[in-house]
DNA sequence: GATTACGTAAACAAGA
DNA sequence: CTCTTGTTTACGTAAT
């Protein structure tokens, strides 16, 4: 009695939100791309022109002084913002001279890297911190302007809420609360390179950002004032007007989590249990020391960075190589960089190169495309040979389920990844949409829209076969449509090593990097359980590699971490259609039922032997 | 420039 | 009649 009644549609008000996005079509349908008319062609420029392009330049100021933060921790004093040379060549400021929104920003940045550009401005919080005495810090952010601050607002709304997972996690015992523990690991993976996985660093980065603002803030020798800044910019939504150390209900003092019921209640709580003694200073030490760490490990895996640059024909030796460390940018979360170029043969994922992905060598030809990402994304790329949806998924799907950040799949995609993750491979109509609104609050508003286009996906791909049954009609993915319906590409080795680079060029975290390498080895070496042996092996076979491998990279990686999403066993089990088809499908699409049952079995010799083993008599 | 994939909008039909 | 579900067409955009 799995009716989901369709009471509980979403209720979304769409218009609380920025009304811009309701009908994002219009914009590009109606008056063409914003940014590829107004900038290049246009000789005169208006005021509005002018109001964004100071705008511009100052987030590009701002953002290229938190690079500089970020990386020479060696020259706080560089309170000359608007002066730093512009020399940074990995800023997304630089690749797109058009103007870049918050919300462009979240929509070109993943989920790490906006991680990544969140750290760096924790490093310039930190750094504004110690500059404790002078008010250099007030000062400089003053200099950055309101914009950059909404900006750092609505950046640091997301990286609340990761950091709330992130508490979740301490909680539930899956991160550890010992910063010690983060800072030897980090250490390790500084002397050893051993390759720190990607989750974990994101956790250290989290924990650390959360405990730099939260834990400093009772530290006797820092100024309120400065703190109060970072901290009233941190705090904006849950505890406006509140303390920042007090949030849903609870003390967010480091390892704390005691429950106050109240403000007052909190705050006797903070001077009771985190007065100003040897254990609090000595928590703030521990806390300073990590941050310290992780600084000297930014710069390291910076200096790696460059020099995998380097061996990659990066052209690094321009005058303005990758000393900052981690690029605001980075676009090139890389997801799936599993090989080096010399595997190019095998593109398992060359990269997730959104519209924003650029070679440095290349970087001024492209930077158009970068301002296209306000409306409707469409990386192709991120669907078809590139992201392992599920890993992505997995690993941010805490991220997606509360920014309002669309993800950037496919609606084939995440309509495959839903129907798959769920427990019989099989959604109605109705589950998709549930799985749509909880997975992700960007499907929580223009329902209107997204729904057509799920439903509009559903009818046209092949992929997606209706079946029948006696409580109405579920949808299932026939695998085999769904990997042939991606055109091999990339199989030349140029474009591969280009987008390798190119991927390569931003910054793209080691931690990302290193994390993606592991994935795909991992999921290389589980591959086998995933696939029967002989399916799979002919699985690569008939699809002559390329993206077929991504797409068991993603389906092995779908266990990632926070939603039970699937275990292998699952993937491969042949779907059960609830509900007998009560008739003979009138589907005409018999095969692809077939093939949808047992997705991931691809091999026509093998369906025979499928058949038998289907429980369901699909073909009576 | 043609092709393809994708997203969006919309019209329409069938069924509950 | 309304709503949901499903199909189809059309159009614009971006990538190839």
């Amino acid at each position: 009695m799995m009716v989901e009644s369709a009471s509980e549609t979403i209720r979304t008000t769409p218009s609380n939100q920025n009304g811009v996005s309701s009908l994002s079509s219009q914009s590009d349908g109606g008056g063409g791309r914003e940014g590829g008319s107004n900038g290049d062609t246009n000789g005169e420029i208006s005021p509005v022109d002018l109001l964004h392009l100071q705008q511009q330049q100052a987030l590009q100021a701002a953002r290229q002084f938190l690079l500089q933060q970020a990386s020479g921790l060696n020259s706080p004093s560089s309170n000359e913002v608007k002066q730093s040379p512009v020399q940074v060549p990995v800023s997304m400021a630089m690749m797109s001279p058009q103007m870049i929104t918050p919300q462009q920003m979240q929509q070109i940045l993943s989920p790490p890297q906006l991680q990544a550009l969140l750290q760096q401005q924790q490093a310039l919080m930190l750094q504004q911190v110690r500059l404790t005495h002078t008010h250099s810090g007030w000062i400089l952010s003053k200099q950055i302007g309101s914009k950059q601050l909404a900006f750092q607002q609505q950046l640091i709304q997301m990286q609340q809420l990761q950091q709330q997972h992130i508490l979740n996690l301490q909680r539930q015992g899956l991160v550890p609360l010992q910063p010690t523990a983060a800072m030897q690991s980090l250490q390790q993976g500084t002397s050893t390179h051993t390759h720190l996985p990607h989750q974990t660093m994101l956790q250290h980065n989290n924990m650390h950002a959360h405990t730099t603002h939260t834990g400093l803030y009772p530290l006797p020798h820092v100024k309120p004032v400065n703190l109060s800044l970072c901290l009233s910019v941190h705090s904006h939504e849950e505890h406006a007007g509140s303390h920042p150390l007090y949030g849903h209900g609870e003390c967010k003092w480091p390892g704390c989590e005691a429950l106050c019921e109240d403000m007052g209640q909190f705050i006797k709580h903070l001077n009771n249990e985190h007065a100003l003694d040897d254990r609090s200073t000595a928590q703030c030490r521990v806390q300073m020391q990590v941050v310290q760490q992780l600084e000297i490990q930014l710069a390291k895996e910076s200096e790696r960075l460059q020099a995998m640059m380097t061996h990659l024909h990066m052209r690094p030796s321009e005058p303005k190589p990758f000393n900052q460390p981690v690029s605001t940018h980075c676009d090139a979360y890389p997801e799936g960089l599993p090989h080096p170029p010399t595997s190019a043969a095998t593109p398992i994922t060359p990269l997730r190169q959104g519209p924003s992905v650029i070679s440095s060598s290349s970087l001024h030809t492209h930077s158009h495309s970068h301002t296209h990402a306000v409306g409707p994304i469409r990386r192709r790329n991120s669907d078809k040979y590139c992201t392992p949806i599920a890993s992505e998924l997995a690993q941010n799907c805490e991220f997606y389920k509360n920014a309002d950040v669309r993800p950037p799949f496919t609606y084939a995609s995440l309509i495959r990844h839903a129907i798959l993750e769920s427990p019989d491979r099989q959604l109605t109509l109705n589950e998709i949409y549930n799985w749509f609104t909880r997975k992700f609050a960007y499907f929580r508003r223009n329902t209107a829209t997204w729904k057509n286009a799920v439903r509009h996906n559903l009818s046209l791909h092949k992929c997606f076969v209706r079946v029948e049954n006696v409580k109405g009609a579920v949808w299932t993915v026939d695998e085999v449509e769904y990997q042939k319906r991606r055109p091999p590409k990339m199989t030349g080795s140029p474009t591969l090593v280009k987008n390798m680079i190119s991927g390569l060029g931003f910054g793209s975290l080691n931690a990302s990097y290193q994390a993606a390498l592991a994935e795909s080895s991992l999921s290389l070496l589980n591959s086998p359980p995933l696939v029967t042996p002989p399916s799979a092996a002919s699985l690569n076979m008939l699809h002559v590699g390329h993206d077929d491998v991504s797409s068991t990279v993603e389906q092995v990686n779908s266990n990632g971490s926070c939603s039970p999403t699937l275990s292998p066993q699952q993937y491969s089990h042949p779907v059960h259609v609830k509900e007998e088809p009560t008739e003979v499908e009138e589907d005409s699409r018999p095969v692809s039922l077939l093939a949808g049952v047992t997705h991931s079995l691809p091999l026509p010799s093998d369906e025979r032997d499928l058949e038998e083993d289907l429980p369901t008599e699909e073909l009576e």
